[in-house]
DNA sequence: ATAGGTGCAAACAGTTTGCATGTAT
DNA sequence: ATACATGCAAACTGTTTGCACCTAT
């Protein structure tokens, strides 16, 4: 008899050709992507791919910590890994990416109204990247 | 016969008690608003008041400038009137309203990459305000 | 009188979920 | 063998649109 308590797999950290897909479409990116993206990436590996797949992997990995959503104002959420430094985001009104900005304004927390405490912030600067100046 | 090239009232520019009040409710508050808020507070001085409404108005008043939407990072979009200088917002974790603030980080343009150029930013700061610490 | 505006309900788009089937363990 | 994972389609949520009725001009 098998033991009782410990199931063979919990949920969500089974291995399956999806998630390693999903997985590696991460691992070899060097921006935040859009679930359509990742789809239309771990589809290249993985075929008939869902888009519910898609939503159900990253929410997984957002839940463990994996990845971390990136809202980007006017454009959508995007993911991208969450082993990676503070930092901020460059979106491109030209090609539509966002692009990892390893600078940050603030040295000190900023200065607020009396009472009000700061936790995190988030900073997306628009303008063109190189390729669409 | 009336002249022909010149409509009486081109669209957009009636003058009626649903846009007036959702108007009233921008110039009365001093924070940026959701869709559902401006309706509540709407629909207090116009009885029946419908949410395709608010949104067809808001629409309006962003098209002609005179009001602006605030994307909060995982809270949604918020609008506010366009009739303030440059600032950046602060949203509370506790009680979820969103306030101005008044203080920008940057006194010269971020530092990017080469060739990026620098067109506009957002920068939203989350914490807790002065009732919720 | 007439072009616009409103409210309702239907249409849409993006996201989530239920379920039968497939698969890692 | 079994519980978990997938793909599909249905269900939802938030937003937009078509239309008949209403109203500012």
């Amino acid at each position: 008899m098998e033991s009782k308590g410990m199931p063979k797999s919990p949920k969500g950290t089974r291995k399956t050709r999806q998630r390693d897909a999903i997985a590696k479409v991460f691992q070899e990116s060097d921006r935040p992507l859009g679930l359509d993206e990742i789809l239309a990436e771990a589809a290249k590996e993985v075929k008939g791919l869902g888009i519910a797949t898609v939503y159900r992997s990253v929410k997984l990995l957002v839940e463990s910590g994996q990845t971390v959503p990136v809202e980007v104002p006017g454009v959508g959420v995007l993911y991208e890994l969450s082993s990676k430094d503070h930092h901020h985001h460059f979106h491109c009104g030209g090609c539509g990416r966002t692009f990892d900005l390893h600078a940050c304004p603030f040295r000190e927390p900023p200065s607020l109204p009396d009472g009000f405490s700061h936790e995190t912030h988030s900073i997306t600067i628009f303008g063109k990247c190189g390729k669409c100046e």
